[in-house]
DNA sequence: CCGTGTTTTTGAATCGTTTCATGAATGGAT
DNA sequence: ATCCATTCATGAAACGATTCAAAAACACGG
């Protein structure tokens, strides 16, 4: 069974094939009877258009791709599900890419993206190695947007959130908490984001006086905090708040926490980032700091069809949203 | 800047076209002093492969779909996870497309994923009304597979857990532990794999006596299961147990039970269903039935790269596996 | 230098749409 | 009847890669 292809539909209903794409696209342009003829043999054949032809012919897809670091993270599905709307009423598609916080997944998915000539790319690089291959990206006409990370001196637009300042409320939250020993539980370093939440707290630390411990885990999610947290149970001068570069890995350091029968908050705080839906119902209810997450993916969708809407003269814009705590009951026995 | 393209890339390097496609596709075949004349010159271009003229040529796409209720279902996105190694190392790209459980967001995807020519199809219906429409796709020569549902009469290949017997262990248990009022909350009905975890756990409770009442809710989610347990509190004959239709609902459950002082498992024992990472990371730890997530995806991939490779000759296979029931804190004390 | 066999390269045909300059048909208005 | 304006329909030319039969280039023994 060959796919039956416009031709086979003009033959059958007796016009041009011109005609056939017509009705497709512009069937105000087609005398009604014709457009009802040409309709009945479209269903008669059971006729599809193929996307490939259609792609070639326009030069590119309609596909804009989010390439996050993690689909398993709340975080970056509540980002997509921002995003989608305004692609979705643009006549586009959104394709999520996952790298895993894995570089090489990352470029992988990128030469695809880019042989694919997707209309757009809204990204969450890994680290800053893929700074090149992202402007090439750009280079060759695929707008992009970086996702949860400023663009710095890279030309492009971005969504962000000031994650220095993330990292300062939480750790002046558990300083005004009366803790002296806080811990930080996040990494790799690479990763802009754990970097810029890390260095907020240790700016608080040091005005503060506190003492800052860093526990570098491989990665961010849930195991990786059960296991910091390992590290430093029993030990005698044991910080007493912890402070987790997301909430994957706070809800992780809680599990492990409590499996070892250490009570949170009375014996250690935890706060969290991110302040996924699972945070707030978590059994010791979660203290997070906020990302305003469907924005960002919103904002994220916008900037990108601004840029392709505006061509050629199109200054890039970079939009920075603040974070915000929201206290709960894993800092605080009154709440 | 109009992009390069083959023609481009061979008059730079003094060749023709099919000289220039050879490199890419079978590079043995070029002399090694033209090969690498090409590679420079694609170099230089900074020329990018278009893939929908390859794909129009081809016929099909490399891309294998997965639809799922849910990307924000951890149970899913092990599903996907467990797919992806199996297809990539076949050359080929996974995208997911999340139909929220909603049968005109589903609907919206396949047609999508016809006019694209997909390699093939990996679903998880929403309800027996996508039907009619999966079956013009594999008519359209896409193969499909079911996931996480049987066959039952269509004729597709498909990998699942046996619901049934999944809800009777988890109602068996329940009962095991003395509890003689269990309610079931999940929904909506027509999500088959709801339909029969309630079927087998209502089995169980005629068997043995015990009293079933069903919480109906509007989807599988998070506040779903936090809003159904807030109807069953402050009763005087409020069940002392409940079954979850998955985990999502089942931590919601938890969290809406705790919230009110209600006491887990010691007033109210709790099964959920997937057996996903949080379900072990709850603060009360949560029982749960289950699945080879992992494995249900790379099974399924494996049904469908046969079925492409076996061709007109291939009979269709129905792999099911048996869930398994996982005790925790959520049922009984002494976990 | 020829014939034969092998390795490389060529270039035209093809995939299925969309687009657009032309042409045909229709309907008034004069 | 004639002319003009509309309204519709046509069909050939792209788009950019792959394929494959045929041509060209080369190697080598006699």
């Amino acid at each position: 069974m060959t796919t039956t292809s416009m031709k086979d539909v003009a033959r059958a209903a007796g016009v041009s094939v011109g005609t056939v794409s017509n009705v497709l696209n512009r069937p105000e342009a087609v005398a009604e009877e014709t457009r009802a003829r040409v309709l009945a043999a479209i269903a008669e054949l059971g006729y599809v258009r193929n996307d490939s032809a259609r792609q070639l012919r326009a030069g590119r897809s309609r596909t804009v791709a989010i390439v996050v670091l993690d689909v398993a993270n709340p975080f970056f599905t509540d980002v997509v599900r921002g995003a989608e709307p305004l692609v979705e009423s643009a006549g586009g598609v959104v394709t999520v890419c996952d790298s895993g916080e894995d570089v090489r997944r990352e470029r992988r998915h990128l030469e695809l993206l880019e042989e694919q000539r997707v209309l757009g790319l809204l990204i969450t690089p890994v680290d800053d190695s893929s700074a090149s291959w992202i402007e090439r990206l750009s280079g060759h006409d695929i707008p992009v947007v970086l996702v949860d990370r400023g663009a710095g001196r890279h030309p492009h637009c971005s969504v962000a959130v000031d994650d220095v300042h993330g990292g300062r409320l939480a750790a002046r939250h558990l300083v005004e908490q009366g803790h002296r020993r806080i811990a930080f539980v996040g990494g790799p370093a690479s990763i802009p984001q754990v970097a810029d939440r890390l260095a907020g707290c240790r700016e608080v630390c040091e005005e503060s006086g506190a003492e800052l411990e860093v526990f570098a885990t491989p990665g961010l999610n849930f195991q990786a905090g059960r296991e910091a947290v390992e590290q430093m149970l029993g030990r005698e001068d044991r910080p007493t708040a912890v402070f987790c570069a997301n909430d994957l890995v706070a809800l992780g350091a809680l599990q492990g926490l409590t499996m070892h029968g250490v009570k949170v908050p009375q014996e250690c705080a935890i706060v969290g980032y991110d302040d996924i839906d699972f945070a707030a119902a978590a059994a010791v209810p979660l203290s997070s700091v906020r990302q305003p997450r469907a924005q960002l993916g919103r904002t994220a969708a916008q900037l990108l069809f601004d840029e392709i809407a505006e061509g050629r003269d199109h200054t890039h814009r970079n939009v920075v949203f603040q974070p915000e705590l929201v206290a709960r009951a894993s800092t605080s026995l009154e709440l």
